[in-house]
RNA sequence: CCGCUCUUAGCUCAGUCUGGCAGAGCAGUCGACUGUAGAUCGACUUGCCCCCCGUUCAAAUCGGGGAGAGCGGACCA
């Protein structure tokens, strides 16, 4: 494989790239590194999905993957997960990231997982980190954080920290490349300012789409019937699609095309398959889509019909989900453990 | 250490002064209309009024005590 189609392989399905030159030169280095992030915090959903499904591409690429599960962050941004429960939280989303890169056809032991905790409360990790506050306002930390940090009335210290230690983050694991949704640009951004301050390289970022929710802009985690959850059954996925929000011949803010193009078209075309949509003799019989961008042309000329879509895109969503749900729930104790309140 | 404010539906909050059936908006549920959903109509649901004790025929409301959260003051030789 060459650098170009490498290159392509790491940025397809992006939202941005800082930036493309920066991106080329590290391709080019012995072995580039990249990494993502994740709090453990609430329960993973489909969103997540897309955005791990990428990690299988960086690997194809060549590239080495790192996925920190940052705990103490999750306890830091307003104390989303309590403390006890972070061992069992992180527990859980390394398995669960681990079956989803798996079903996107890479192998999971390619990725190496660390655990915040395992070198944030180490020096020079901490030395540098209080030189950070020393000379970081609060203004600047809160900007960065604006769209991952939970906002309230009443902000916490811990979310302004929060920021600072993933741009030095991305510096202690040595990573080329920050990887992550286009939410943590802000950090990120603040990463690549300070970092150069501190004696370590700025990063380059890859961002990923957010997708919108099934009934909302957004998905939010707190509208549970905006998102397909990795524990949904396959009649749960068809109930979940059936309510979504998909406006004839719309493709702006449509969540239903959006989880089609951005996780089934691309595990489709891992396996080389189309995608088939059943339809009723009446409205015109069956039909089959090679690419992403031939199935939104019918869907924009009205060609296909909503439920049509759904019907089929509830069927390969509930595909793509079924291996790692079975995963899940074949300890039962994981997901009771890291969320006592939802499982008995 | 001292003082003040807040706590009511899933969420945001009215109601407390002056005691009298527990309220609004949003969200949610169900119908109608659409070959989907939404929008739009129509209907419906939602409660430990933070906890305990007291006053009263009657307490979300008044009095006392407590818990949680927030704000301010003081201390700075």
């Amino acid at each position: 494989m060459d650098t170009a189609e490498r290159r392509e392989l790491m940025t397809r399905y992006t939202q941005e790239v800082v930036t493309d030159e920066e991106l080329a030169e590290v391709l080019e280095r012995e072995s580039p590194s990249a990494y993502i992030g994740y709090a453990p915090t609430g329960e993973m959903h489909i969103g997540h999905f897309t955005t791990i499904r990428k990690l299988a591409d960086f690997i194809r690429a060549g590239v080495d993957v790192t996925v920190l599960v940052a705990d103490l962050h999750a306890h830091l941004d307003d104390e989303k997960s309590p403390f006890d429960l972070l061992d069992a939280r992180t527990e859980y989303y390394q398995t669960a990231i681990e079956a989803m890169v798996d079903v996107a056809g890479a192998d999971p032991d390619a990725i190496e997982f660390v655990q915040g905790r395992e070198f944030e409360l180490d020096q020079p990790y901490t030395l540098d980190l209080y030189r950070m506050l020393a000379d970081t306002t609060i203004s600047r930390a809160q900007r960065a954080g604006s769209e991952v940090v939970r906002q309230s009335d009443n902000p916490k210290l811990g979310g302004l920290v929060y920021t600072l230690m993933q741009s030095l983050d991305v510096a202690a694991l040595d990573a080329d490349i920050a990887y992550g949704g286009i939410d943590q640009r802000g950090i990120y951004m603040l990463a690549r300012e300070m970092l150069p301050d501190y004696g370590y390289d700025k990063p380059v970022c890859v961002f990923a789409p957010l997708l919108s929710g099934l009934t909302e802009d957004k998905m939010s985690s707190s509208a549970p019937e905006s998102k397909i959850d990795l524990t949904d059954d396959r009649e749960a996925v068809r109930e979940k699609l059936q309510q979504a929000y998909c406006p004839m011949g719309e493709a702006e803010d449509n969540g239903v095309l959006e989880y089609v193009r951005y996780l089934v078209f691309p595990l489709l075309e891992e396996d080389g398959d189309s995608f088939a949509v059943e339809r009723p003799e009446k409205f015109g019989g069956d039909l089959v889509y090679e690419d992403y961008e031939s199935l939104e042309a019918e869907f924009v000329s009205e060609e296909l019909h909503p439920q049509d879509l759904k019907n089929a895109a509830a069927d390969y969503i509930a595909d793509a989900v079924a291996p790692v749900r079975e995963r899940l729930l074949d300890d039962p104790e994981l997901l009771a453990a890291a969320y006592p309140e939802n499982y008995d």
